[in-house]
DNA sequence: ACAAACATACGATTAAAATCGTACGATGCA
DNA sequence: TGCATCGTACGATTTTAATCGTATGTTTGT
């Protein structure tokens, strides 16, 4: 069993680039992350030392420029970080949540269209 | 407009007791939370005179025990906080969040249910 | 009246998260 | 060869969040 470790804001922000990029130098990751907010190369190389160790990102040191990669699923962690949303917000409630994403947020009708999909597949599984 | 302000972790949960048992006192509120946790009793008495300061709650002073309301609409709230979490984790795509919610997550009868629901409604309103 | 229980106020401390500065080894190339 | 560039390591600092201790006033019950 994997260790829940909860990412915080800081290294949710790296973990989203290499969810998107892939596997990745700490040069890449900063120069990503130097787009949304002022930080110093140092800054994001300590972080995701760190991560290294708290298990949230492993890393392959076979050549000097060491590259970093998502210790885990990225669907596994969202997935964890959604359940805890949703019972920490929502009571638990999934239909709560997609409630409120649906009323009073502005759901594309492509997201609309997904989520009949969905429902569809899951109704014919029955 | 009011301040996007991101409540912490412990000013979450105290916004959660007072979101589903209305305004209340800080005893009241620190016993709840004793449910779930330890914490000393001034804590969450600094904790809600803080929060009182930033805007997240509001207090009712005229007797000796004040009474502390949540300053926002809890949906308003909720709303915003799931704004952010869409737009982190999952692209800002309600879709994608769905899809994970319904595909990898336990979603009970109840929550599909609901869901149809709303998307029916949806329909009906175009 | 007065002690026990309960209230707020608030400074101080502790804990956790995030950032940075400096040292120093590798690499590339003029 | 030597210097500018790029890499990691790591201690130290800063910032933010969270907790607590103590002072002091109010209420309540006997």
């Amino acid at each position: 069993m994997e260790p829940k470790i909860e990412p915080s804001k800081a290294e949710l922000d790296i973990l989203t680039v290499i969810w998107k990029h892939g596997p990745n130098t700490v040069r890449f990751v900063h120069n990503q992350l130097s787009l949304i907010k002022e930080v110093n190369y140092t800054t994001t190389l300590k972080q995701m030392q760190l991560m290294a160790e708290k298990g949230l990102l492993t890393r392959d040191e076979s050549s000097m420029t060491h590259i970093y990669s998502a210790a885990e699923e990225p669907s596994k962690t969202k997935s964890h970080l959604l359940d805890r949303f949703v019972n920490h917000i929502y009571d638990g409630s999934a239909g709560n949540l997609v409630m409120q994403l649906l009323d009073n947020k502005n759901a594309s009708s492509e997201d609309l269209k997904i989520i009949r999909d969905i429902l569809n597949k899951l109704d014919q599984q029955k």
